[in-house]
DNA sequence: CCAATTTAATTCAGCCGTCAAAGAAAATAA
DNA sequence: TTATTTTCTTTGACGGCTGAATTAAATTGG
């Protein structure tokens, strides 16, 4: 920056933003319907703030083309007087989307309609070995086969695919830079994705996906702005600002799991020292496990099969073992408080099987959070800790090809 | 999050983005003249993306309204044949914006016309002292008058006043929650000052200013993302996603200096443990450098004048003084990766008096910071240590007070 | 049962912003 | 001088959207 004395010419302000959005009213109207389920013409006007007028012509333009019709179910009204409203819902057979995880133990995906509704769900077994890239694609393929079979829905109906795993993914190009499941680095899923199964695919993490399915179907639905926190083998979180996913400047970000929570601290798996994920993640608890347990496990054990042993002795009352999840328990209350210093959102949904269930002690992380927080603002962020279901990723993925499919979709034929 | 079998109604998708912005082109033009200097209509249409007919149409509304002129100087060309292009460029006279900083030694002040050419620079020393409200508002007062003088211009031609101020601002309240340099809580800045001057006030506060100085004036003007640390009293941050400064979800948050960097770690003023800013800002080194000083130097020094003696001592060879700065140095460069593990920004500003005059090591810093990112992404942020000029936080005012008033102003009247 | 009332949806004229294409202007090159 | 090139302006047309008026469908109350 130059400091100068007055006068400096040759523009000021802040750069131009590349697009000047104003996405098409056809959309909006179509996105309000779907994220408002099932409500009549003018109820969308007042939504959206348009007039009568154009609901009148951009809906009948949407049942035309299929992707909309008048609702069975007329929605409820509070005065009982004037005309009835005519209740407008997407259409599901509009289109249909799949939702897809690929994990170590088990893939699991969805099929979708475009108004949300589940269609069909599947899980396969897996093996928690790294596997080469071609076995990813067949075991995707197959996947995706028995999925479709349930319900008998040809591929080519299927409007995109979204795919998510775990691992360091650059969601704009589509690459998996890294993945614990998978063989090589660098790998281009969504191309090799896209040429196998001939459909759009889209990828992203699985942190980003959790926060999709709570954006689209979950307690996001409810709130502008909200943080997921993500933990297991290892630390993610997502963010929604404003009713949309951030990914950071750059498409990577958000590395929750590798913010320092200490100088000089416990090794990560990512080579430094002092990542929150070196006092979180599964293998960090495991590697003291051994230690706590002493004799009674053997090394060659499962991470998994440790920490359930580890969360059965902290249970039982061994000190050693619980002193364990305490710790675990302190720093992610440090990493809490951090989101909240940094975002300071409504809400931080903290998504964590082992969490749950062996933990010691919600309450105390949640004591925690709030004594870490200065005083003097704001309520606070609420925090809540809650388990996972199997689908739930696989739902993120239907979210995922939705939120990118639908807009050129709904581009007039 | 209901976790269903099968089929579940009522809407999915993100809720509605309330605005639908799409700002008239009456304004991007505007801005985008403002932002580029001085640039001929085809230039405009090219980097908006408009067509020429759009700009000839709107520009000569502009240039009626008194807020472009057809420009003097020619921008250069590279081909220099074909009918010679004519620069617009905004009409400085079309209006002023003051922008002031207001801080406990000197409060300084700036007025600049709405091509952003600054016109007039005041600085006021002023007792460290807290003061009451009334207090700063006469002081303020002056300030503005005696600006004004300098050009003859009266206080009614002020189209907004930008007025930052260290503490907790809500910027959207206009309230200071909480300030140094003011007695009392929660205090109506901007209504105050308002019916004071009689004129449109914007309050934020002072790490805001200098990331919006940054963003309007500064090296920002080259990039879409960035963010900017602030180390003094305490530390600050400032982050700009997509060309426009984020305030977090609820108006406070990019609260840097009390993100945790230790459990149990030292105490912050705010009352916490472990807090960034109680390893970094200037009481955290001067409650030790009286440790390190030893007898040389009195307990009832400003810690101004204490950490002037920790640098000399530090220069001079002491040890003890060193290891100081060479602490703080580390638990900045975590900071500092904390905020790239984020964010991911292409580049991190470092606004530090005191760094850049004592700090041991800014390569060091660095340093440290490529070390404590994990490896296997993209280069990693470009990070700038560097010094802060006197009327920098003014300008920042000015872009505040200009980014808020711009739009009402250009409202065809 | 028939107004009156209330709310929803539709129709229609018209404005605003935008574009494509064609024309006018100003310079250089031959 | 004439051709060429690029910028700027004008024009006519179109599409998206709105406001006001209209039609539609229900409830309420005599």
């Amino acid at each position: 920056m130059t400091e100068t004395g007055p006068a400096e010419p040759a523009g000021c302000g802040p750069r131009l933003r590349k697009a000047s959005d104003s996405r098409p009213l056809r959309l909006q109207v179509f996105e309000a319907v779907r994220s408002l389920g099932c409500l009549p013409r003018a109820e969308i006007a007042r939504a959206l703030g348009i007039s009568a007028a154009s609901v009148t012509a951009v809906t009948a333009d949407l049942i035309n083309d299929g992707f909309l019709e008048e609702g069975a179910t007329a929605p409820p009204r509070d005065a009982a007087r004037g005309r009835p409203p005519v209740g407008l819902a997407v259409t599901g057979r509009a289109g249909f989307v799949i939702g897809l995880k690929l994990s170590d133990e088990t893939h699991t995906a969805i099929l979708a309609d475009f108004a949300g509704t589940i269609l069909a769900e599947i899980a396969h077994p897996t093996s928690n070995l790294r596997k080469p890239p071609a076995r990813i694609l067949s075991e995707l393929e197959a996947l995706v086969a028995a999925l479709l079979s349930q319900v008998a829905l040809p591929l080519d109906q299927v409007a995109g695919i979204g795919i998510g795993i775990t691992g360091l993914v650059d969601h704009h190009a589509g690459t998996v830079l890294w993945s614990p499941i998978l063989d090589g680095r660098d790998f281009d899923l969504r191309a090799a994705a896209r040429n196998r199964l001939g459909r759009p695919v889209f990828v992203d993490n699985d942190a980003n996906l959790l926060t999709l399915s709570e954006l689209w179907f979950g307690a996001g639905r409810e709130l502008d702005d909200f943080a997921v926190v993500t933990i297991e083998n290892g630390v993610g979180m997502g963010v929604v600002i404003d009713n949309a996913l951030y990914r950071g400047a750059r498409g990577t970000g958000l590395e929750l799991g590798h913010t320092k929570v200490q100088l000089d601290g416990a090794l990560c798996r990512c080579g430094c020292r002092g990542c929150l994920e070196a006092y979180l993640a599964d293998y960090a608890l495991a590697r003291e496990a051994a230690t706590a347990l002493g004799h009674s496990i053997r090394a060659e054990h499962s991470p998994n099969a440790m920490l359930d042993a580890l969360g059965a002795a902290a249970r039982a009352g061994d000190e050693a073992a619980q002193s364990i999840f305490r710790r675990a328990g302190r720093y992610l209350a440090i990493g809490l408080s951090n989101v909240i210093q940094i975002f300071d959102p409504e809400l931080i949904i903290v998504s964590s099987d082992r969490m749950t269930r062996d933990h010691a002690d919600p309450e105390a992380i949640l004591a925690d959070v709030a004594a870490l927080s200065p005083s003097g603002r704001h309520p606070g962020a609420r925090v809540e800790i809650r388990p996972r279901g199997d689908f739930t990723w696989a739902r993120g993925g239907a979210a995922l090809a939705l939120s990118a499919v639908t807009e050129q979709v709904l581009e007039r034929a």
